[in-house]
DNA sequence: TTGAAAGCGCTAACAC
DNA sequence: GTGTTAGCGCTTTCAA
């Protein structure tokens, strides 16, 4: 059998097609009143011929898709997920289906996806950026698209977004290993074009250079975003005869890569080695040893992607939203006093 | 600005409306020809008005929507998120969108998915089931829905599905134990509703009952599909007197709990215990120490599901298609002789 | 309180 | 080779 249409329904229950759609669209309530027992009819007819309304339809008319696209960079990462996890759960309590893209840290591929993929077909965009690079012509593309968008991660470039509070964040994971004594510390960061090594390490290596700098002998060493790379690079790091007593890992993710070298290496954590990383995913307290790490909160920031994307959408002309949500520091087991 | 319309492109470049629709859709190669020259005109105006076709007109008009729809049961289980990489490398390199969401292993919001969601915005489903009672539900749903749905995990049931060959799995995991002499082994398994304990076990104990059934004494412990219980319910386990040898579990998910577990209770794996699992996800390389597995090849999953269903979309007329992808004993660090 | 009808932007059958 | 035109299924003014 066909699926039934909206015309079926005002056949079945006997009135115009508008009437349906008011009923369907609650405008009873408000402007268009409708008679009980019309609203009834309607209602009937609707379960009888189990009819649902064309989205495509609605929406062509309506102007609204009543969905968002949503664009993560990666798809291995759990912080990610948990993200994606906050967004749909909002999403879906109000409405929203999610259109779901990952870039796949290709920079032409985030750019596609938000330009082919979304040709009117998403109300608004919700977009974890991978490439710094990218912001200029990504700021290029929203304007061209009239599309909302709202980005995880806060830069300051006119655009909507939500993030944890980097420096913060950084300076608490910077004191607790200041206080345990390391001086010597490894950084595991993302690279150069991508945004969460920026994001969250840079203003922290400004501050240095101002007063404790000397302090810090730095070790930077930039992965790629797989779990592989953190695992070799680390590797190599913890090889060298000057190694680092203490590691920041831009996520926990890689944190698991740096575990792993270690214990190829019978280096012992906490007791040779400190780890400290970022997001608090589920698994990093089921590592051994459990991670000490920075939580940022993953799936509050999802759902605010959605609030923040929303307000948007009600509101053109709402002032820029900034949503930073604080960090905290969660003390578990790979983080200890530095050996003399 | 306006988004620019056909009707715009077409007064642009001095044409009709159906001539810009023929050269975007590249008509002219076969039944309707189109001067190069007018082709290139169309070209020109397209990109000087920066057009992109609206879809949803597109697909009122053509009754395709070029966007498949993707549930999966949860998020957090690293290898659903390798089938989703999968789906959607296929998909968009074939021009589909995908519309993402969790059915987060409540029956209810999987039903919910399934119907309120893909009302026409999806040409067909890509469904990881979640719940065994859901099956015949399903059905039903789908045929009223009248959308081609493939599901990831084959039953007997007549829809088109992929997944692996769960009982050559299972047997590879268990003969690999038994080669090691273990005979006392635990088995941790999913809620008694849900798809991939009953699958990936249940053959194996229904041949139990005929043969080896009393060499081994089964210890099968229920969990919910959260790490946290995996870890939980196997330090209950480990703790009994009469603890397991080995432990199967019914993913690497769950394998990273019954580690968490092992080593609160100084457990050595594998000198004191073994472990195997299944999927053989990203991570199961990295954990200490790295994890026995039964290798199912998410990607390939994912990317054969949209094969399947596209193959469905060009012609319905098709028999039931089932695909089954070899699973491939992965031998790594967690799995040693038994103690005697 | 309800109905008639216009039209969202596009594709495809048909006409020229 | 190219243009005309009829809808796809819905929402929403306007009129009754």
């Amino acid at each position: 059998m066909k699926q039934a249409t909206q015309t079926d329904v005002a056949q079945a229950a006997g009135v115009s097609r508008a009437t349906v759609s008011y009923v369907l669209n609650e405008r009873y309530n408000s402007a268009m009143p409708i008679s009980t027992k019309t609203k009834e009819k309607v209602l009937k007819a609707v379960a009888d011929l189990g009819y649902n309304p064309d989205a495509r339809a609605r929406s062509l008319r309506s102007g609204k898709t009543q969905t968002l696209g949503l664009i993560i960079p990666n798809l291995h990462n759990p912080h990610h997920w948990e993200i994606v996890e906050g967004v749909m759960q909002k999403a879906h309590k109000l409405g929203y289906e999610i259109l779901f893209s990952s870039s796949d840290l290709e920079s032409k591929k985030e750019e596609n996806s938000i330009k082919a993929l979304f040709r009117r077909s998403v109300d608004g965009i919700i977009l974890l950026p991978s490439f710094i690079k990218l912001y200029p012509k990504l700021l290029q593309q929203i304007s061209e698209l009239q599309l909302p968008v709202v980005t995880i991660g806060c830069r300051d470039i006119g655009i909507d977004c939500i993030g944890s509070i980097d420096t913060e964040a950084t300076n608490n994971a910077i004191k607790h290993l200041e206080n345990l004594g390391h001086k010597k510390i490894g950084f595991l960061v993302t690279g150069e074009n991508q945004t969460s090594g920026e994001d969250r390490l840079y203003p922290y290596f400004q501050s240095l250079t101002k007063n404790k700098r000397a302090l810090i002998s730095k070790q930077i060493v930039r992965v790629k975003s797989t779990i592989e790379d953190a695992y070799r690079k680390s590797l190599e790091l913890l090889k060298k005869d000057n190694r680092p007593t203490a590691i920041i890992t831009v996520n926990d993710y890689f944190a698991v890569g740096v575990l792993r070298a270690a214990s190829d290496l019978n280096i012992n954590i906490p007791e040779d080695l400190s780890i400290i990383s970022f997001d608090d995913i589920l698994l990093a307290n089921f590592t051994s040893p459990r991670l000490t790490t920075v939580r940022l909160e993953a799936k509050a920031v999802g759902q605010g992607a959605v609030t923040i994307l929303l307000n948007r959408l009600n509101n053109k002309n709402l002032a820029i939203q900034k949503e930073r949500i604080p960090a905290k520091l969660i003390i578990r087991e790979s983080t200890a006093q530095v050996k003399l």
